[in-house]
DNA sequence: GCCTAGGTCCCGTTC
DNA sequence: GAACGGGGCCTAGGC
């Protein structure tokens, strides 16, 4: 592949072909390769896939993708950072590993349609509206959580868990809060009761939960409990 | 594309052949585009893309994933459902959208590598060594979970949430039990409190944690708490 | 390396 | 549609 060509593909290489092509551009390049194929995994779980068309997805950091014809999640996969070796049988057969957990999938192509290798500069990635920035805004305006509150840490680390943020309240009171950027859930319900278990040993203690809206039953266990729900509005800023 | 091609790549497609291309196949066919871009996404969170070479896929179930040259994880994605649209302006313009929840992806297009349409068709795919899998070993072999115990109810519903499997004991005292496939976190051992506090209510009762091992943490709170851990052999079987 | 917790989580299942 | 919980979750951040 030349400095300046951004992809190189091959229609219908043979196994030896691809071969030579994974070999080549495997640690500088983005490889495409569209196959029938049958995949084995084995590792934490154990997967069978039955021949298909599939497409195989290599990146450069060891990342591996089988992708079907649908669902946004890989069929089979392997992350960052895991080998890539192949065998020349009767099919062309393509092996990944990871070390821990120890994990292997093994790719059994009968037929390769193309591969393409490319050459992959992505571009800088920002993200807004995460359950960080709903903590750093009640940090920088305490007042939004409620008046006369007071942040004292934030990720307070604890035997039972990391607190978002801990902080005081108007009369002193010690102040666990809990946020979720998305509707609350029975889970954060107990996250939350887990934290102020911990600390109700040591001090009274109020628990405050913080989302843009909850469950029926989470509203309903959280009052059972004693614990506060506030509703956030995403235009508090 | 003939009946018997299993796909069709465009090199270098201008904008409004792309544009063709993409509503000829999308509704049959995964499209692969290797393109320079940015992209903006908007929808339960706010991200934006830099310029860069990205790679597009978009199944046919509309799923839409935009990856970048690193990381299993899609950069920007949209789910199965989605809609695509095309618009040429000075640049080409793909957006995707879904309803629920209202969330869009903005891709502008500065310049198109290549276009590949395939026709995949996916094998059939087998996991084992799920969660489930516990469950049903421990329905079926009892006494893997101890001596005398006899289950009642799988996925036992309360407004405190789904119980993995509830039973009894030998003296006929009830016994939740949760299972985890992998090492048990705190989480799980609040997930198991919460069940345990709503039937004791009711009944005495008896909470289990069945995992392949624990974190020393979640150890410590689960004696505090006066639940049980019991540590799961693969080859109980 | 272990552990905690978020995620535009996705996804299946059940109501 | 809402909600609960699993996942080979992945990924980031602490220690």
């Amino acid at each position: 592949m030349s400095f300046l060509e951004k992809y190189l593909v091959k229609h219908n290489p043979s196994f030896e072909s691809l071969q030579e092509f994974i070999s080549n551009y495997q640690n500088t390049h983005m490889l495409i390769i569209f196959v029938s194929c049958k995949v084995f995994y084995t590792g934490r779980a154990k997967s069978t896939l039955s021949w298909g068309d599939h497409l195989i997805i290599r990146k450069k950091d060891g990342t591996l993708l089988i992708h079907g014809s649908n669902k946004r999640e890989p069929i089979n996969w392997q992350p960052p950072g895991s080998s890539l070796k192949s065998k020349c049988r009767r099919n062309l057969i393509l092996i990944s590993r990871r070390r821990h957990p120890k994990e292997e999938i093994k790719i059994v192509i009968s037929k390769i349609y193309f591969a393409v290798a490319v050459d992959c500069r992505e571009g800088k990635f920002q993200i807004l509206g995460t359950e960080n920035q709903m903590v750093q805004q009640v940090i920088a305006k305490p007042y939004l959580l409620e008046e006369g509150f007071t942040p004292l840490k934030r990720e307070f680390q604890t035997p039972y868990g990391n607190i978002d943020l801990l902080g005081k309240d108007k009369k002193g009171t010690f102040v666990i809060v809990e946020f979720k950027r998305g509707k609350a859930q029975l889970s954060a319900v107990s996250q939350l009761k887990r934290y102020v278990e911990y600390l109700q040993k040591k001090h009274p203690v109020r628990g405050i939960l913080v989302a843009p809206g909850i469950t029926k039953s989470a509203e309903e266990l959280i009052k059972k409990w004693g614990l506060e729900f506030k509703k956030w509005l995403s235009k508090a800023s």
